[in-house]
DNA sequence: CAAATATACTATTAAATTAGTAGGAATTAA
DNA sequence: TTAATTCCTACTAATTTAATAGTATATTTG
């Protein structure tokens, strides 16, 4: 399961994404109204999203956050493995949270490990392809869909 | 990422099922040696796969627990959901652990749902095919592999 | 039947992680 | 200079996960 911190993440940079205009700021405080984010929580979550390098900022008077990328770019995987989210269902198959797993004698015999090895391809293929714009894309066609 | 407990609980079901044979009991004491897991944790866990029909026991001397299906009929998906563990990302896409989404307006039309099913999809479709005796199997074809 | 050896069950406790808050410093526009 | 905004550090609270304790109940065996 994602943590909220990551699903929030996502929903920030979706508003960024839809207003998305090169280095225009938009202020926490309205995105956490129109996605109903705790305030103070999101400001810790797009700090952390700078630091990462996924948005940059503007401080003072007019300030703001923006996307630092075009919304094609961001993908979907870039942004939960930033918010401290592995992907994968064991560390000892985790790219960025490597952990040995203690309880099992050799690794690379692993048959547990195999398979999990073979669900985070299958999970990654998905997440690194999917960019904050091809999600927008999706919900219009959703929406289309569903007018009908 | 899986508990713990979901991952111990795989482990001491492989150990039945490498031992496997109709009725036959093995103590709680030997598996939680042989994965070393902690033996008191282990016998909550046994108990919780015993109350879900996954193995069965037999009290007293010489009991133990043994499982209640053929090694084959035993996949990787139902002991995830057995020990508690969602297999989706949001549990807006999860069937057995279902809860809408606070803070999405509409389901039907999120964007962001609509990938995550996609990873749920394709997550379920390797877990729910392989079995414990699958397991076992390309543990085997490991151990043939990195002895050459 | 009694002793030994298992699981069954209930109730806690401990540890770790996640979620959220408080408050002031620094920066910028007007 | 003032108002608006991000930056930053340090907490606190809530929830979940991991693990333990202790007693009851069942079964085998001498
Ligand atoms: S090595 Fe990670 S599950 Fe065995
Ligand atoms: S409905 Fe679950 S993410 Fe939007």
């Amino acid at each position: 399961m994602l943590q909220k911190k990551t699903k929030y993440a996502i929903k920030a940079l979706l508003t960024l994404a839809k207003e998305y205009k090169e280095q225009k700021p938009i202020q926490i405080s309205k995105i956490a109204e129109t996605e109903k984010i705790p305030r103070k929580f999101l400001e810790a979550i797009l700090l952390e999203l700078r630091n990462q390098g996924i948005v940059g900022s503007r401080m003072g008077a007019t300030g703001g956050y923006y996307l630092s990328k075009h919304p094609e770019e961001i993908m979907l995987s870039t942004i939960i493995r930033s918010t401290g989210g592995p992907i994968a269902l064991l560390p000892c198959v985790s790219l960025n949270f490597y952990e040995s797993c203690a309880e099992c004698v050799n690794e690379e015999t692993c048959g547990l490990r195999d398979v999990v090895l073979e669900v985070r391809e299958a999970s990654i293929k998905i997440l690194s392809k999917t960019s904050l714009a091809d999600i927008i894309k999706r919900e219009n066609k959703l929406i289309k869909k569903f007018k009908v």
